[in-house]
DNA sequence: TCTGGGGTCCTAGGACCC
DNA sequence: TCTGGGGTCCTAGGACCC
């Protein structure tokens, strides 16, 4: 048996945590410059706010409606979220952390009461955390996703836990479940199965396998075994990143070389921080830029480009020339840039690399990096490339909450040369 | 005026090998 | 007239997830 475990509005619910007077209201939470609403509280889906609802379109509903608005907290929702997965670590020597808000426990040889099991998980992760959850168990990781689902929609008759654990349960749990909800159904997958009269994940089930292979390929026909109850997906121990990126939509349009590059240098950066802290080095770096999609009068560019590295690194100064080196071939003159982001791929661990004959990372970047994520881990201070972006303060968060669980650092720019 | 960010996996087709 | 067969590896793009 697998148990899914889900935290309610994630977002919303971490801002009510610090602050109960929100309890019972509508909350939302806006994603980076305060653009979208990212997360909502229950309340907030009634008043009939979408996911991704663009906030200036909404703010009149805010406002009519009363409700609190937040922007983006990534350093609480990250702290909280490490809170959580640590209290469910507990109930099982298996746990796969699926994204920041959900996990997948291993339940196999388990003797004890399942529903009792879930509804204990929820109780200690509430009392513990103040979040709260919903928990599906079953005998598959996509049946146990709808059991979370049907914890999650029926709060009073479940108490936020569902077990499926009979034939009868899961048939009535997918005739129940509108095929477009499924897991792992997407908006193109739907739009072809409901063109062929497949409403339900339990009409899904019926499919013959043919035809999903031919529109769906393996991902699919393994997808119905597993709601069919034969486990197709397994736990998958979370190791390394495969792919690292920073990107951002900027506050407003760029018009110089120079304020992409200071920008694009700045992902570079923090792309290689985060690579350093998995001991991997990379190989390849993408690099892209795009217009504002939404000035349809304007001249639109997008483009991207894959450099390819004489040798493997995680060294910031050479991820951002190369970055720099990539951005200087796509870069076109005389478009107002929107958004611009650095990809890092194809990794190695930095004990085993393959060195090159002729080129290799400088030999002293190394310790140099080490050093210098120490003092901006450690210290309080900020050690930055001079070619980075100057500022402290990049982003609009007007409404940002504080960060409760984790300190704020004071940045000290330290330029280096 | 304003519209997010970060991942994974699979496949078709091209380049290459003998 | 007539032009093989069987592989591997890589990559860009598409689908999905939260």
């Amino acid at each position: 048996m697998f148990a899914l475990i889900d935290c309610n509005n994630f977002y919303a619910s971490c801002e009510r945590v610090f602050n109960p007077s929100l309890n019972c209201k509508p909350v939302v939470v806006l994603s980076n410059n305060d653009g979208c609403v990212i997360a909502r509280s229950n309340e907030a889906k009634e008043v009939g706010i979408p996911m991704g609802a663009p906030a200036f379109e909404y703010q009149y509903v805010f406002e009519r409606k009363n409700v609190a608005v937040f922007s983006a907290n990534f350093e609480l929702y990250g702290d909280m979220s490490r809170r959580v997965m640590t209290m469910l670590s507990d109930y099982s020597p298996h746990q796969e952390i699926y994204s920041i808000d959900e996990c997948f426990l291993d339940l196999s040889n388990l003797l004890v009461d399942l529903q009792a099991y879930g509804l204990n998980m929820r109780k200690q992760v509430f009392k513990g955390t103040g979040i709260p959850v919903s928990v599906g168990i079953a005998p598959t990781k996509s049946l146990a996703k709808v059991a979370s689902l049907i914890a999650k929609k029926f709060p009073a008759r479940t108490g936020g836990s569902y077990v499926i654990d009979t034939d009868e349960k899961r048939i009535k749990a997918l005739k129940w479940l509108p095929v477009d909800d499924v897991w792992g159904i997407g908006r193109r997958n739907a739009k072809k199965l409901n063109a062929i009269g497949v409403k339900t994940a339990y009409d899904f089930c019926q499919l013959n396998k043919t035809w999903i292979l031919n529109h769906m390929t393996i991902v699919g026909a393994r997808l119905q075994d597993d709601l069919n109850g034969i486990p197709t997906l397994e736990m998958e121990p979370v190791e390394l990143k495969k792919s690292i990126a920073t990107t951002r939509t900027f506050e407003r349009d760029y018009a110089t070389y120079q304020e992409v590059e200071e920008r694009v240098s700045t992902f570079a950066v923090s792309c290689a921080e985060k690579l350093r802290t998995q001991h991997s080095l990379c190989n390849k770096i993408e690099v892209f830029i795009q217009s504002n999609r939404f000035k349809e009068n304007e001249e639109q560019y997008s483009n991207s480009v894959v450099v390819k590295l004489p040798f493997p690194t995680s060294s910031s100064i050479e991820i951002v020339e190369f970055a720099l080196e990539g951005l200087q071939t796509i870069y076109k003159k005389g478009i107002g840039y929107k958004r611009a982001g650095v990809v890092l791929m194809d990794f190695d661990k930095d004990t085993e690399y393959q060195q090159s004959l002729f080129f290799n990372s400088h030999p002293k970047h190394a310790r140099l990096m080490e050093a210098i994520d120490f003092i901006n881990n450690k210290t309080g201070a900020k050690v930055r490339l001079a070619i980075q972006d100057k500022r402290t303060h990049k982003m609009r968060q007007e409404k940002l909450s504080p960060c409760y669980t984790t300190k704020m650092k004071d940045i000290i720019t330290v330029h280096l040369k």
